[in-house]
DNA sequence: GGTAGGTCATAGCCTTGGGCTATGAGTACG
DNA sequence: CGTACTCATAGCCCAAGGCTATGACCTACC
């Protein structure tokens, strides 16, 4: 069994490599030197790679370990990325900015705004409230958060809002099944009449599909799963094609577990925009998250 | 502190959404019921979220738990990516399908393209020799490897190829960087006068970048870094823009902890391809992954 | 050349986190 | 009402990983 690594020793690999020698790693980490040594050592066992050159003035990466360490960045990435999120949404009362955001853009976009609002900011405590796309309005017209993030084109009365991205749904199928090989595109008419893994009636995603296909003669869902893993995994087990927002699947297209199916003759895209009350001026931190949130 | 979650806490909880139940997430884990329970209360208490639903006939992932759960997905994408690099390194004698690539494509495209070749053959043991570009052609020609990955337009006398994506060479500052808001193209000259942030000599990226520079009047670096990292440190901390691989900051720029500088009349594009010996046919792995590496 | 100051590794001790088993409470269903 | 499934709690126990102390090694500098 490929067992996992453990975060603190990749940052303490990261560390290394960046600071030059173990004992100021340890340092940073908060252990003492001799548990930063076994540490990577430990590492270098499991991962059966020399990640360290060790010499008296200092400890440098190995070629192996300059890659492991590339890698180790993204995981740490990640990682952060989630830490950071869970904080906003626990934080959700008593923060100095209140945040609501549909769960696409809260799961995929909001994480990384943060991020970056916390780099320029440090001291704003963010509190992210994830609700669906008419409570986002509701509570940014009650005035219980300053700014909200929404899915949808049409924007409520009293709210101004600015466009900060599009979200495409996308139809994608395990590299295995035989749409993974289409060169033509896939007709609307034709993706209504499949049996297909999608989202639970009530969400945003699977509201999207519905008033897309309004209008064409569709069959019934083969699965309906409650969260966007699920069906990530239904349809990488090949159950059927699946529908999904793009930022869902970006990773497992990316490196090719799903493959997605050109579409023509439907519209499924949809913007994503920052809306907040109309005529009320957004406080510094805010303003500094829109700004960041609507970087091309 | 914020001090980092352990992957298999968040693999767990994954799992636990997936099937339905701390107990049967238990057994996949390899640990007994009551060590799951204790270990989700646990991260629940870390990260001050409730993540699970327990009802007597098993357990859901709340809306904060379905969240967080996409969020560790992607972590432990992450993960297992390193995971799977550092076990095609290790291998690299003694392996079904040797492979040679250089720098770049070894750090951030094979390791997406061996995880997709172990679903689809999971038999097959991958041996990977990161070199420079130049090594990969002599290693592929004296058939130590049977495919290698390499940068740049000229392919070695001998050698079938074919492009499997491009590498752009991107010029990064920090978001409080003055070029953070050009809106104007930065000039070629303007660029190479400029000192930067760059990888050492010898290196891939740095020889495209000299190259690219020949004709123009160049200042001297600010800084010569020997890791990917390191640059992008240098220049996440305001050093100076930094010239770097468009992959290798992907991560950052999508974050916005780096911002990426439109560039024109200079040419920094280079083509990645796949190489093997001329008339000898790939073997069945080989041809899965040269395939794999070729998807659009 | 000797000393000071930096590196890392090894040895041995000790704490604690996380594993296990056993058990109890709660719900569903026949 | 028993059976069968859920999950939580209690108590025990081990080993991973922390610490300190020490030694080997190299460099720099007096």
């Amino acid at each position: 069994m490929s067992t996992l690594p453990d975060l603190d020793s990749l940052k303490l690999l990261v560390d290394v490599g960046e600071l030059g020698s173990l004992g100021q790693a340890a340092k940073v980490a908060g252990i003492a030197q001799p548990s930063a040594s076994k540490r990577i050592a430990h590492l270098e066992r499991r991962l059966g790679l020399p990640l360290l050159e060790r010499t008296p003035r200092g400890s440098t990466l190995t070629a192996e370990g300059k890659m492991v360490a590339g890698w180790a960045a993204q995981v740490l990435a990640a990682a952060h990325e989630l830490m950071r999120a869970a904080q906003a949404v626990r934080h959700s009362e008593a923060a100095h900015l209140r945040v609501a955001a549909s769960m696409t853009v809260a799961e995929y976009l909001v994480p990384r705004w943060l991020g970056e609002l916390q780099n320029r900011e440090p001291d704003v405590q963010v509190g992210l409230d994830v609700v669906n796309s008419a409570d986002v309005a509701a509570r940014v017209l009650a005035e219980e958060v300053e700014l909200g993030f929404v899915e949808g084109p049409s924007v409520p009365e009293g709210l101004a809002s600015r466009v900060v991205g599009t979200d495409r749904l996308v139809v994608v199928v395990a590299p295995g099944h035989a749409w993974a090989r289409r060169r033509t595109a896939l007709m609307g008419a034709e993706l209504a009449a499949t049996p297909l893994v999608v989202r639970e009636p009530g969400s945003g995603t699977r509201e999207t599909l519905d008033v897309a296909f309004r209008s064409l003669h569709r069959a019934s869902p083969r699965l309906e799963l409650g969260s966007n893993s699920a069906v990530k995994g239904a349809a990488q087990a090949g159950a059927a094609p699946a529908v999904l927002s793009g930022y869902a699947v970006e990773a497992e297209v990316a490196t090719g577990r799903l493959v997605e199916v050109p579409l023509a003759g439907i519209n499924l895209v949809r913007s994503l925009r920052a809306v907040w009350r109309r005529g009320r001026s957004l406080a510094a931190p805010a303003a500094t998250l829109l700004a960041i949130a609507s970087r091309p």
